[in-house]
DNA sequence: ATGAAAGCGCTAACAA
DNA sequence: TTGTTAGCGCTTTCAT
């Protein structure tokens, strides 16, 4: 294992000063004759010089490299909410840290601290805590914050909202529009700003439509804790599994997002029930697989990707000094695929 | 914005130098009365006081990040084993620097790069890059590399394996056992080792069986850049619609993996193909969706979240100066479920 | 038990 | 155009 080379080891073999090694190497716009300067890139070539980022840090106080807090990647709303970050932060030479915080509200706490202390100055947080005590004191000492998904109520934090709660009424008006009348609705627990949105969307299209919300249609799980993938679907099923508990059968089931629609699709499926034929579903968020299943499932767009775009560069505005920004809110979208029928 | 206050700072309210500070700060094992760190605790606390890790990494040379290199985490095999590296990490306090290559060997190289430069000492890559000149650089220059899911030829890389070729050669003879004779192959290129082996694995068990694989039953897609998520999924579908062009369809269709075999399902659906009643099919890789679909998907399971927490103790092995280490081949197993049918 | 001082690799006034 | 020097925040020998 050769020694890491550096820019004084470079300046003593070319027989100059470290700071005109310094200039030439770190694309200085500083003059420099260009013998030197070719004389300095050759050298650095033949001698396998990688400059070292944490020197150059210490110094000038910058750094190429923001943090994504997800709940986890292996959600694939989040995992392209994080690709679109990640495409954006690599374009203007970037670099994503990304963090799991796996339902946990301590580990988010974690990962915020670590963040910090490794000098990262900027964030997309998609937060499932609702202690801002850390996260107000680092935005006091210069963290800038970009609010994905899930709502952060501070100031000097801004926003990529989605309108939930319209999302939820899209779908559920959808379905009446259909000529449901019986709509089940199917999420995990609403201790979530997001899941309650589309929860009270659902509700607010049902009382418009002058039909009350039966309290039986309305399925919530308990909350649980660790990788929540594998968890949605099965709580899908599970929930699935009380609606056969009832006098009769609701015709329709709206579920919080697309995971869990699987799981409500799987379950339905494993009874015998016939989608759309029996039973209609719609889901949320239009994941990738929502499309790959057969029958392709009915559902309300989010779009991830582009969220993940947003946020970065909204993230970049602030820690550019960027000022006044707006919140942004991403409007639902329907997309009408194979899982629901019109009532007959 | 408050200033950032340092060891500096806290050694001067005190009244005591900046070693003692940093003694008691750092946690470090030498003695300090316990007054004096009692008052520095409280003083560090009551000024916000946090730690800046690019000074101490400068210092000492030793950082608590590992990177990570995989196409992309919206393949949820990926973004499987990421989840099992950053647990393991998680528990150890360390860091995962996650790099997207995208299927783009340059991006892989640059990602590599950008590593080295911020001081990472080891790297858990999934090679998709033939190129190993800048990876030996690098690694003469002391960085650690554990190679999963494609093997990397190079001296002091050392691998986690998966038996790919068994994997084929286990989904094949499995359809050979529920007697089929026409078993198409469905795959993306074949410039990577594993995909290559996988084929092997179902030519062989086809010789072994005295059967001579048919030109027309192999299907092998064309290379493809971008996010290969959606696209192992489109071409699955497409190489299907190439099968209805034979005279005669196959019996069964084994896919190079599941996001394939979702392609699969999809087109055979489409033209009304029942599964598994008129067509069998079995997958690769295992993901959570394969269980998620119905009828759900019988493949061959790869235990990604686990091949993850090897990929890092190995790496943390390596890393902290063992030796001698040893290449794991991880083996198959193949997961019944219900895309066979028994061939009438 | 505490402090002084050097220095990790780099950059950036300032000087020459 | 090039060099000198100081110092970013921290740890760590070596002294006291």
């Amino acid at each position: 294992m050769k020694k890491r080379v550096t820019i004084h080891d470079i300046a003593r073999i070319a027989g100059v000063s470290p700071a005109t090694v310094s200039r030439v190497l770190s694309k200085s716009s500083y003059p420099v004759s260009s013998d030197m300067r070719k004389k300095i890139e050759r050298l650095a070539e033949e001698h396998d010089y990688i400059p070292n980022m944490v020197g150059k840090q210490l110094k000038t106080h910058k750094n190429m490299t923001i943090g994504v807090i997800v709940p986890t990647i292996s959600n694939p709303f989040y995992s392209s909410v994080v690709l679109g970050i990640e495409e954006m932060a690599r374009r203007n030479n970037y670099h994503v840290f990304l963090c799991n915080s796996l339902q946990n509200p301590k580990q988010e706490d974690e990962y915020l601290e670590k963040l910090f202390e490794n000098q990262v100055k900027g964030v997309v947080l998609s937060s499932i805590s609702f202690n801002r005590a850390l996260l107000t004191r680092l935005i006091k000492l210069g963290l800038k914050v970009i609010a994905i998904d899930q709502p952060i109520d501070l100031q000097d934090v801004f926003q990529i909202k989605f309108d939930y709660r319209k999302g939820g009424y899209m779908a559920t008006q959808y379905l009446l529009d259909k000529g449901h009348r019986r709509i089940a609705f199917i999420t995990a627990p609403l201790d979530r700003p997001s899941r309650q949105s589309i929860f009270d969307g659902y509700r607010d299209a049902l009382q418009d439509a002058g039909i009350a919300v039966e309290e039986r249609l309305v399925n919530v799980s308990e909350p649980a804790e660790g990788d929540e993938t594998r968890g949605e679907f099965e709580n899908g099923k599970l929930l699935t599994r009380r609606l056969f508990d009832l006098d009769e059968l609701p015709t329709a089931v709206f579920a919080c997002n697309d995971m869990t629609a699987l799981g409500v699709i799987n379950e339905l499926t494993a009874h015998g029930v016939k989608i759309p034929e029996q039973m209609s579903v719609v889901g949320f968020d239009n994941i990738d697989f929502s499309q790959m299943i057969a029958p392709p499932l009915t559902t309300i767009h989010q779009p991830s990707y582009e969220m993940g775009k947003l946020a970065y560069n909204m993230l970049m505005e602030l820690m550019g000094g960027g000022q006044a920004e707006i919140d942004i809110v991403l409007q639902p979208k329907l997309i009408e695929r194979s899982t629901v029928a019109v009532k007959k």
